[in-house]
DNA sequence: GTGATTTTTGCATATTTATTCACACAATTT
DNA sequence: AAATTGTGTGAATAAATATGCAAAAATCAC
């Protein structure tokens, strides 16, 4: 379970942060209590493709990337696996419960996946609420999430 | 005029060769007559805003990407504007000429621009075609390069 | 539980990439 | 023409990243 958790800090970091380094990376991680070396976090970005990419300001930073096919998915299904307790839906948005402290990695994943109708996500520790257009939609959604999932 | 044709040459070698460091390429530019070190590559790799993908097989390999912005364009632009000598329409097709050599980089970044209405593009040394579904299209096209070379 | 097997990790180091510094050359100013 | 300024480059090296290997941790079969 940790390595899970900490890929999905690590999608979390890289999303909120401009991390230029894994030395970087691994001090953040560190205050996020996950003791690790540069050496497993190069292992780590390698499964989960990401790549520096530049920023406006001329500098480089870590991002999560289209890999060469849309191959992706399958690294961060996995970690999707085994963060979610459950997927439900309420009026037009969906709940997702999730192990403890993994929801925001998950909704970094999400939003990358940019699904035409969802008009927003917002997550605390271990919940993420998305939301739809309609209810209809809503529940639509909750089944592709739930199939990802079996 | 070197440094943009060097430039070109480097758009063309990883979009149709698995480049993997950035030694391999001064190598495919030394075959390609570009005397050249690895410190000059970094620094064009830079400019160019490419970087390292995962492949599917778990190889690394440098890729034109979309920066932080869509503001990648610039440099390209420049690369083009020094390219091409003229761009015209004959009937559904646009016909560019370029500076020898200089054909095949372009096409890698006209490529990468994901026009929807271009059916597709080959190019010779000097001369790069695109393809549209209709005369007015490309007439239309035509245009837009004209003036994004102005 | 025990032992066998697989996975994950750190350490040390190899490999790869970025940068500093010095210099060559071109364009511009005086 | 000489002085100045700017740009591009390589050599050397610093910085960053990947990896071989051994050990630790987790998982599995019994």
């Amino acid at each position: 379970m940790a390595r899970s958790a900490r890929q999905s800090k690590i999608l979390e970091l890289i999303s909120t942060k401009e991390i230029e380094t894994q030395d970087e990376l691994a001090r953040e991680l560190k205050n996020a209590n996950f003791e690790i070396t540069q050496a497993t976090i190069s292992r780590d970005i390698k499964e989960l493709g990401l790549t520096k990419i530049l920023t406006s300001s001329g500098k480089y930073k870590y991002a999560i990337v289209g890999s060469d096919e849309q191959q992706i998915s399958n690294k961060y299904i996995s970690i999707f696996r085994e963060a979610v307790i459950s997927v439900k839906a309420v009026l037009n948005l969906v709940v997702v419960k999730t192990l403890k402290g993994m929801a925001s990695g998950l909704a970094s994943f999400i939003d990358k996946l940019n699904i035409t109708e969802l008009a927003g996500a917002v997550n605390g520790d271990d919940t993420l609420m998305l939301i739809f257009p309609t209810a209809v939609i809503a529940s639509e959604a909750v089944n592709s999430l739930n199939d990802m999932l079996s």
